[in-house]
DNA sequence: CCGCATCCGATTTGATACTG
DNA sequence: CAGTATCAAATCGGATGCGG
């Protein structure tokens, strides 16, 4: 039978068993999506990192590296010459997430006024 | 001087002065993009959210509300009766974020086993 | 230059109990 | 049912110092 009667408009990708959430647990930390859209257009060194991600903290920066190239994300890639150096990259699994953040971050710029708008404007007509 | 020959090959949405940091900051948390995930179908009551995001808290889920409505991307209706009901909604605002949301859920599930695997089997070969 | 370890304060989170 | 209040615990995040 296979039957699906499945009476819902579209299929509801959430709720899976924990799929989602797992993957949203790791992601949706303050910095690694930032991590993700900083090397969306190439290789960067660890302190090119630091700066195109501004207010990011080495210790932080240490640690979502560290995560997002123990998911295999991010490849990291250390040359033994003086001084050291180091670059980061998204792996091919990485890069087919870069498009979401993209996509994440147009939406953000695209309503980053409406939202300030509500958050600070959305005080009651009591304002004389 | 310059010579920035940086070669960019598209505009990059990212670092445009924060906004993308802005917004991110608010969407980015544990929490947020669940439930705009969980109410992509359509309004939900405090207890189904609360049943249907498994793991949250009551506290957690009434801050992440608090935040999503004061925010503009969720609506809080409640009905004057006994007993209680509140209703939650997403905003035509919250809306353009649920295929985003409904975008990453489906990456994850998607990718949700090569980065468990990564997580756990890039062990070195050592694995006698 | 890269990045790890430690200390320490700030913020977040969850369990529980209580109100409308 | 929906939401608040309080407290303790866990985590986050930053500054600093050290090692490769």
């Amino acid at each position: 039978m296979t039957g699906i009667t499945r009476t819902r408009t579209c299929p509801p990708p959430m709720n899976d068993g924990g799929a989602v959430r797992e993957v949203f647990d790791r992601i949706s930390d303050k910095w690694s999506l930032l991590v993700v859209g900083a090397l969306r257009e190439g290789p960067l060194r660890f302190g090119e990192l630091e700066k195109a991600i501004t207010g990011i903290s080495q210790r932080m920066l240490t640690l979502t590296l560290k995560h997002l190239v123990q998911d295999g994300l991010v490849s990291r890639t250390a040359y033994a010459e003086v001084p050291p150096r180091v670059e980061y990259e998204v792996t091919p699994l990485g890069k087919t997430l870069v498009p979401l953040v993209i996509a994440l971050a147009e939406w953000a710029i695209e309503h980053r006024d409406e939202i300030n708008a509500n958050r600070r404007g959305a005080l009651p007509p009591t304002g004389s």
